[in-house]
DNA sequence: AACCTTAATTAAACATCGTTTAATTATCAA
DNA sequence: TTGATAATTAAACGATGTTTAATTAAGGTT
């Protein structure tokens, strides 16, 4: 058959990401192939490469979709205080990581072998995340200058991220299922403490 | 041919997973193959069969191998204080992970198909090293109890091995190479800092 | 209506993959 | 010398990502 004209590009494009994250989800990252992909929405692999350049470029595409309900699942608190604010975010990042396991696997686990470079939309969305941890950090403490702001802001997200990466992976040996939660509290207090007493002398000590 | 006896299980054993390790650094984990190790050390993809039970295996002796080699990576520092001492395991963490890309994307990052659980030997060693920052933090502030004790270190060790993860995926935007180092030192600093400040209520706060 | 161009879709092919199987053959014990 | 054992291989199987040529429907032009 040829030309059945059922579905505009962008529909198929939309289709095969919602079929990709449904097979990412119900079977892994090792479930999700071209062929399983196309069949599920009545196509078949090669139609897919009218759409993607590759399945590198459809993980990307599904990554890109990820991020934006990461974006959206970060709610503001605008009411309450920087420290906070700061926690809130952390307890939402490691929340959606667990109720969206396969999904934020894909995003920050899988090494993509063709363009081994992240595509312009997903650093501006990470970027801009760097950006509100900068904004509440500098609130916190105003005698910081810009550049240590930025390394705490790199720091503080980088441990929450590992946080993160450690509960998906049960590498932390928790008893609990909720202890992520203390861990992430024990993390932003401490370092916030440790942070809002910081004195404006450059800390560059080599080991 | 058959029956060679060139090697003994245990050599053959070692053969493929140095070959796999190179193969790893070359190609990265894509490049890895059964045949392609197997080639490398003169033998069939069958034969590694008869050593391992499937490529995941080798995955995992390879990463027990490189959870051995991180572990004396890590030097003791026993003249210096605890704080150092901690600054000095994360620095050393951070930089194996520099050397070793492959090594360690495949130890942390990978995702194994068959057996999703991790070998007994491997859950020993990172146990082991939890243990260690466990007793630096324990001296940092003897006020804590063991409960805050061990959300604290596997709080700092997530967020060492966050910092790890984003530096290698380049995805802290940094300017400099030397960057996460700094960055490094703005977590451990700022999270001693509130930890010996700590007081001794729980800090079990919900958002 | 008839024709032609265009573009979507497919089936088939290709090389590669992990893994299993049967066949081969070297080694060792009797 | 024979026979059992075990290592090694070649070949096969199903599956993978991707490319290619062939098909055929749709849309515009006469």
């Amino acid at each position: 058959m040829a030309r059945r004209n059922d579905h505009s590009r962008d529909e198929i494009k939309a289709l095969a990401l919602d079929a990709a994250e449904a097979l990412l989800i119900e079977e892994g990252v090792a479930g999700v192939s071209a062929r399983k992909v196309a069949t599920r929405i009545g196509y078949t692999a090669g139609s897919l490469y009218q759409v993607f350049a590759n399945l590198d470029d459809l993980y990307w595409q599904i990554n890109l979709r990820t991020l934006k309900r990461l974006n959206s699942a970060l709610l503001p608190r605008q009411s309450l205080g920087a420290a906070e604010q700061l926690a809130g975010l952390a307890s939402d990042y490691v929340t959606f990581a667990k109720q969206h396991r396969a999904l934020w696997s894909l995003l920050f686990e899988h090494r993509s072998a063709s363009s081994c470079s992240m595509p312009e939309a997903l650093s501006q969305q990470i970027e801009q995340l760097f950006q509100e941890i900068e904004v509440l950090l500098a609130r916190l403490n105003p005698r910081a200058d810009s550049e240590q702001v930025r390394c705490a802001a790199r720091a503080v997200w980088g441990g929450v991220h590992g946080v993160a990466v450690l509960t998906l992976r049960d590498k932390l040996f928790l008893q609990q299922t909720t202890a992520e939660q203390a861990i992430l509290a024990s993390l932003i207090e401490n370092f916030i403490n440790g942070w809002q007493q910081e004195s404006g002398h450059a800390s560059t000590a080599a080991y």
